[in-house]
RNA sequence: GGUACCUUAGCUCAGAUGGUAGAGCAACGGACUGAAAAUCCGUGUGUCCCCAGUUCGAUUCUGGGAGGUACCA
């Protein structure tokens, strides 16, 4: 394939997917090297320069002398979207092809790849005020109002949906209140053509071998002094980025719930967990 | 050594005046269109510690044994 890759003139994409620990970012800097290009990150908690030690973020010495996009370039106290990252990769992505013939994606998020690779339809901008009126009226009515409201904005949607998720149903609302219109109106538009071949790659362990290199990883972490990334970011503890693995273990330990020695043991957990729902996502990787 | 209490799912525990049992977490499976390391959904056969007795029937009652915890010595 990279042969192929590197002769025919057209612009490829390599995504390289997989679930935490697997390895993906070695396996990127090594394709990086071989086809002399550049790499953008696609991991939503490694765009933020608090956050290292917790994300595993990657060292000068592991980058192997490749350039890498999306690293520190945000503050946990920036909101950012997935519909951003899509934009900003995008353009990133066009300047890297002017020099180069393929670029390099990795992530373990699903949803940011895909953004990348297949794009996501358009929505409106949400005002805080509208998401204030959503937050107003699930404070007040719960669940149920959010799934009264969105049964009346867009029936055909909320046939569909998951209706015991909140965040499901909150983002519909957000979208049906800002532009007056079903947010089902606003899906299948995009068209996903891009201007380059997609190649999508997958990382994969076995599940115990994962297991094991996750726990190993987070007494690295550990050790490396992540009890005192987590302490700085105690003040930001409220703010979306810090609902992150490794960091709200901390704070439970912080607020006197649970012993330093449980804190890390949930750490392992809900890390496994989570590769766990990556293993789901990318077990029927497709398109779209 | 004595007394009291405990022994139920991988873990922490609930429960049935005797008709073989259920929550949370874990585990496993799944979903996923701007909070995605998020959020949500589905799946519970386990010698109810062991042995004996009573009983149509015992994990549940009785006796004995084993292990644990606390207090007294």
């Amino acid at each position: 394939m990279l042969e192929h890759v590197q002769t025919d003139g057209e612009k490829h994409l390599i995504v390289i997917g997989g679930a935490t620990a697997t390895g993906k970012t070695a396996a990127a800097v090594l394709l990086a090297q071989q086809l002399d290009t550049e790499v953008l990150s696609a991991d939503s908690r490694q765009f933020y320069r608090e956050m290292s030690i917790g994300t595993a973020k990657p060292t000068a010495e592991e980058l192997g002398g490749v350039r890498h996009h999306f690293f520190d370039f945000l503050s946990v106290t920036e909101p950012y979207s997935v519909g951003d990252y899509e934009r900003d990769a995008l353009r990133v992505l066009d300047e890297v092809f002017r020099k180069k013939n393929t670029a390099i994606l990795v992530g373990g998020s699903g949803l940011f790849l895909r953004a990348v690779y297949a794009g996501l339809d358009k929505f409106p901008e949400i005002s805080p005020e509208t998401k204030a009126r959503v937050q107003a009226g699930e404070q007040s009515g719960g669940l149920a109002w959010l799934q009264a409201e969105v049964a009346r904005r867009d029936p055909a949607h909320f046939a569909a949906v998951d209706r015991q998720n909140p965040a499901r149903l909150r983002r519909v609302l957000e979208v049906c209140f800002e532009s007056n219109h079903p947010y089902s109106d606003f899906l299948k538009k995009n068209t996903g053509e891009r201007p380059f071949r997609t190649h999508l790659l997958l990382q994969e362990l076995p599940r115990p071998e994962l297991y094991a290199r996750i726990n190993a990883r987070v007494d690295r972490m550990v050790a490396q002094g992540l009890e005192a990334e987590a302490n700085a970011l105690l003040p930001y503890r409220h703010l979306p980025a810090l609902r992150t693995v490794g960091y709200e273990e901390w704070f439970d330990f912080f607020d006197g719930n649970c012993t330093r020695e449980e804190a890390i043991e949930k750490i392992k957990q809900h890390s496994r967990n989570y590769a766990k729902r990556q293993a789901t996502w990318f077990r029927n990787w497709v398109w779209g």
